[in-house]
DNA sequence: CAATAAATAAATCACTCTTATTTAGTTATT
DNA sequence: AATAACTAAATAAGAGTGATTTATTTATTG
């Protein structure tokens, strides 16, 4: 079975036409996607909800089951006429690997199809330096791989990296010496990986593949269009529309942090100054409290006091800005909002950016749900595996990544 | 030939699957769209640019043009081998009908497959009133297409209606008694055309319609990604992402005029309350100055002398903001702007948004292209005109308008 | 046993692709 | 100037693929 090839792609900038073989490789996509939505399905269902024929369903999903894509269940009894079959993601089906490289540490995981991690690998450092982390990819995958069975190795479907864009014009607030930093600019950690994997590779900016997490693995994973904001040392997000990641034309949207919100002291400020860990950071230091904690016990910020609560706001009151500005551009039905810290300080940063809402001007505007991330600080990882996942098995037409 | 059926649509929220005629439906709308966005392209051309085969384009070319959609130009000679039989839109192929209702005035259009009105209506009012709309499309209607051929009347592919959404909400801005505008609360347009139409009838928000204006008919209309501003009695707008029209959940995306922006003096205001028409009638009556001609000249406002130049900045100041606030969401290449107003007043109000945005904190941000729209005041009834085209004709999949 | 729903095999239909052929010109050679 | 070689466009015929339709089988309820 082929699942490759789109079934309509804006390659680069130019439509293609579509033949069969992309028209089987779409019908085989959206069953895929609509067994993982509902998590189990019956046949009949299937071809209820795509309105194709019960006999086309039929010879997809046995094509599926026979690629060990999808698990056939106990037969539902019970009900008049023959037992229906529920049909389900097969966990082993299929095997992802997800790269994290932040400011401050690297994960490296393994989930499966149903995005379950399955191994994972965590290094620390006081800035990210390449050939560390490429030693630390080389061995954590040579390790994890052989782990997994000889089946299994072979269901590898690809590795996702995500990464902060442009990590070299950050020396200053990662206290890191520029020109160890600046060894980033010409560094091209994609291509590296590429040449030790015999599977496709993918990049994508961090807050962007957190965003593509709580898409695909969110709670409430059907959502159509949602915009996320993720708050980790900087901050960035999202934008899901239509039920797919867009990612648009640089591959850099949702470059939240540049968005201009009112200054703390008059005139305006960009959000990324109001809206981060880094903002934290300053804060604890001007309090005079030591920050270091903050990366290296990311659940546990109880020791910094009434800092955090003044930070919150700060957040709360950014995000809420520019939260009603996206909302004027585009009817968002919900606003998800994740990072880096521990849960009760999420819980509280949405209760308070919920507030700081309700205290704007919201003549024509449809109030948003505004919700915490139901991922948290794995997002990232788990994002970037999914890249691989969403380029291969599922719809998501033209937005995520534009063809080669 | 059924041009119809989507081939994958997003019906209500449901994926629906693909079948071998969406297939062929789909490769149509390709075919034209391609054909239309180059003017005049020959087959083995287009064969190249959607990968199809040069059979198959033949095959789709022929049918085409037996329907009357093409039509075949001289062969171009001069290169080696076969001539080479260049085709293009037929402007007869299919005529579109659009309804413009504002503040102030209606127009109704008839458009060719081209664009080009070969028909039109126009009725002034002091404020819009259900009934006299009606009847003005009633007769203009009865009128018009009797104008037409027998040939071109079954033809005619739809009528569009835009509109503000939500009129009633405006009785004080349009000086019009409440009881009057309360009437459209419960007035259903689209429907009470739809029953004097035999053909369908389609309704979009006015400044959205405007954007698809500019989208299809527009001079550089390969553009991928824009955001678009009309500043209109009021202020409104569309988006456009990866070559579709944005329409949104609720169908109402775009409704720029909700988004917060540094208030002239302190705090903040909704863009709708620097940048409209309506705040320049308001400037006006402040200076001592009759308003009435911008509405009675909307091409020759040199009368009103320095007080436009005072709105001209205040427009630009928040179109600046609310663009940067845009281009932080999503990384649009280009900003259209156009508007209800003379052209020179327009060109004066783009250079100066340029140099607004100039002003601000451009860190992390890709600065747009800033452009005058290239339509003018026509645009919100070319729009209108143009839903039935998209509908019907046109690649812009499960975007503009959600299935039934 | 009748009724019903799920599942699927076989036959049919629609559409694109591949291959081969025709058509109409340009370019090179005599 | 006449002719041959070459090339590109267009398309007819046949093959292949995939969805649909129709008919049949299977398993269960009442």
């Amino acid at each position: 079975m082929a699942l490759t090839g789109g079934l309509q792609e804006a390659g680069g900038q130019q439509l293609r036409g579509s033949n069969q073989s992309g028209m089987r490789a779409y019908n085989e996509r959206l069953v895929l996607s609509l067994v993982r939505r509902h998590a189990v399905l019956v046949k009949t269902e299937i071809a209820r909800m795509t309105g194709l024929s019960a006999q086309t369903i039929s010879v997809i999903m046995r094509e599926l089951e026979a690629d060990g894509l999808l698990v056939r269940g106990e037969p539902i009894r019970g009900k008049v006429g023959q037992p229906s079959v529920p049909l389900s993601i097969n966990p082993e089906g299929a095997f992802f690997i997800g790269l994290k490289v932040g400011r401050r540490s690297a994960d490296l995981i393994v989930i499966n199809f149903l995005g379950k991690p399955v191994a994972s690998r965590h290094a620390g450092y006081a800035y990210p330096d390449p050939d560390a982390i490429l030693a630390f990819v080389r061995e954590g995958l040579a390790e994890m791989i052989a782990a997994l069975g000889a089946d299994q190795q072979s269901r590898i479907a690809g590795l996702g990296i995500a990464m902060p864009f442009q990590l070299w014009n950050w020396h200053d607030e990662v206290g890191a010496p520029q020109a160890q930093m600046d060894r980033w600019r010409h560094f091209d950690l994609k291509r590296e990986i590429d040449a030790i994997c015999n599977f496709p590779v993918y990049l994508q900016n961090d807050a962007t593949a957190a965003c593509a997490a709580e898409l695909i693995f969110g709670e409430r994973a059907s959502r159509q269009d949602f915009i996320y904001f993720y708050v980790g040392s900087f901050i960035g997000g999202g934008i899901v529309l239509n039920g797919s990641l867009y990612a648009g034309r640089s591959g850099n949207a949702g470059a939240l942090g540049s968005m201009p919100v009112p200054g703390r002291s008059g005139g305006t400020e960009q959000l990324i100054d109001q809206a981060s860990i880094m903002v934290l950071e300053k804060m604890l230091v001007a309090d005079g409290i030591d920050p270091s904690p903050l990366w290296q016990t990311p659940e546990d910020w109880s020791q910094f006091g009434p800092s955090v609560d003044r930070w919150i706001a700060t957040v709360a009151t950014g995000l809420a800005y520019a939260i009603v500005a996206s909302v004027s551009i585009i009817d968002f039905e919900t606003v998800i909002i994740d990072g880096g810290m521990p849960q009760a300080v999420r819980a509280a940063l949405v209760i308070e950016t919920r507030a700081a809402i309700a205290a704007m001007d919201l003549q024509g505007i449809d109030t948003p749900n505004v919700e915490a991330g139901s991922i948290g600080s794995i997002a990232r990882a788990l994002g970037a595996a999914s890249l691989p996942l969403f380029d291969k098995y599922l719809i998501d037409q033209h937005t995520l990544m534009r063809e080669a």
